[in-house]
DNA sequence: GATTATGCGTTTGTATACAAATAATGCAAA
DNA sequence: TTTGCATTATTTGTATACAAACGCATAATC
């Protein structure tokens, strides 16, 4: 029955992701998590009903959730076939990476001027837990962690409306991330991410920004957005069929 | 009963703003032209009930749309106490002009890239109309339409994130304008447009950005943002009281 | 045998009923 | 007269019931 939700555990703390808001906030904090931490993949169906039994609320929040998602475009909402997990074709990528380095750039010279002391104590606190996670080997949580950050930074940089599309950009990031990262070596961003305070803190602008550019350019360097311009959906829909789990060279050629 | 809703008139023609979507569609897109077009004044209470029973749906509909516009923030969604028209503050009004440079230079440059003729015909369509609204003395049409302009300007820069990031900034704007405009001559933005697709059209792109960032140098150069930084609430309270239909120079200065 | 028609089961869309919270009103006391 | 409190009324929050749409499976026809 609900098996089309595989992916989505029950989660039992309401700690981490549950903010202390109403109903739905906590429903939609952990969809968005489970994203972010690409528990869900790109495509699964997202049941009203099996969702609302798992967290224990009526639809009507399940839907507010997702409502909220969807205008994030994390979630494709289909009129009267229901929600899935947003699937970014490739050129949706592109515009999304677009449309970051345009906010980073800004995020980043505000938050030379702005960000408190305070702030960049809280990002590197985020740095290092980011490290952490992945030295642990618990990929997921470095993955949400690393968004985070740049959440964070768009904090700090103290403008609501870009920290609203940079919320949006960097869950769209996420699922971009899962659906075409190239298996090679895990994110190691959390050297970039590091600098990158440095930079701040001496209120060097220039220097900044140079760096956040260069660790965009590094993020989207770790996915393979050049290929299957052409057949979009059918090779999202066979990319788990050809290679299950061996991620490897044999297929890098574009054929 | 439904005094609240006074500016609110029952649209008779479901023609311009009602798209073919479902019907909460049709209720959001209502709503925004009403913004949009300043026939809803910032802090106007939407209540539910009143809505609904205006465009003959249910609260379910109407709480749809709310919450669409909510996450727009052209409306402010207060738990347990309804929603109302959104009231920027000077800083929030500071941050989205900010916001408003950054995605106007980008969009700029993308539509000289990617504007298609047709597409500048179409602007150059929206243009003329804008001129005609303000010539016939419908400023509320000429004030939505040169937001639409704005707007389309993003759909021919053709890049999602920022279409989505624009439709909430314009809408912002307007409620800007409607709250802080000094009621000096009225919007001439038209001439602007057009210049504007002079230069996009001649692919110059240097051109068309300095042309968009005087074009925003003088949209807010008709606000008076720099008042009432300090009494913000109370003065927005007053305001209407003190100068309930004559606009005068007796009350410019800061006091 | 392939293709289209039809019926059934499931899922979403909408309305409404009830519960909870907030705002308004009236009364009493200082 | 004003301030504080209690009660009432209105409005929002949530759940659920019903209607409509969609997808799948079966069956009938070409």
């Amino acid at each position: 029955m609900n098996e089309q939700l595989q992916p989505l555990k029950k989660p039992t703390r309401v700690g981490k992701a549950g903010r202390s808001g109403t109903q739905d906030d906590i429903v939609y904090a952990h969809i968005f998590e489970a994203i972010l931490e690409q528990r869900l993949a790109p495509g699964t169906k997202l049941s009203e009903e099996a969702l609302g039994e798992i967290f224990g609320v009526s639809r009507t929040i399940i839907r507010r959730a997702l409502s909220r998602l969807a205008h994030e475009s994390v979630v494709l909402l289909r009129p009267n076939r229901g929600a899935v997990v947003a699937s970014p074709t490739v050129e949706e990528a592109r515009q999304v990476f677009f449309s970051r380095r345009m906010v980073e750039r800004a995020i980043t010279e505000l938050a030379v001027l702005h960000a408190t002391p305070e702030q960049l104590n809280e990002l590197r606190l985020m740095v290092r837990e980011e490290r952490d996670s992945f030295s642990r080997g618990d990929r997921g949580a470095g993955i949400r962690l690393s968004g985070e950050f740049h959440l964070k930074l768009a904090e700090a940089a103290g403008n609501a409306p870009l920290i609203s599309f940079q919320r949006s950009l960097v869950s769209q990031t996420s699922l971009i991330i899962a659906q075409y990262e190239s298996g090679n070596r895990s994110h190691c961003s959390y050297d970039e991410h590091m600098q990158l305070i440095d930079a701040i803190e001496a209120r060097d602008a220039e220097q900044a920004v140079s760096l956040m550019m260069h660790h965009m350019d590094h993020i989207d360097s770790k996915l393979n957005l050049d290929e299957e311009s052409a057949s979009d959906d059918l090779h999202a829909v066979f990319s788990h069929l050809l290679q299950t789990k061996k991620r490897g060279g044999s297929v890098s050629a574009k054929g």
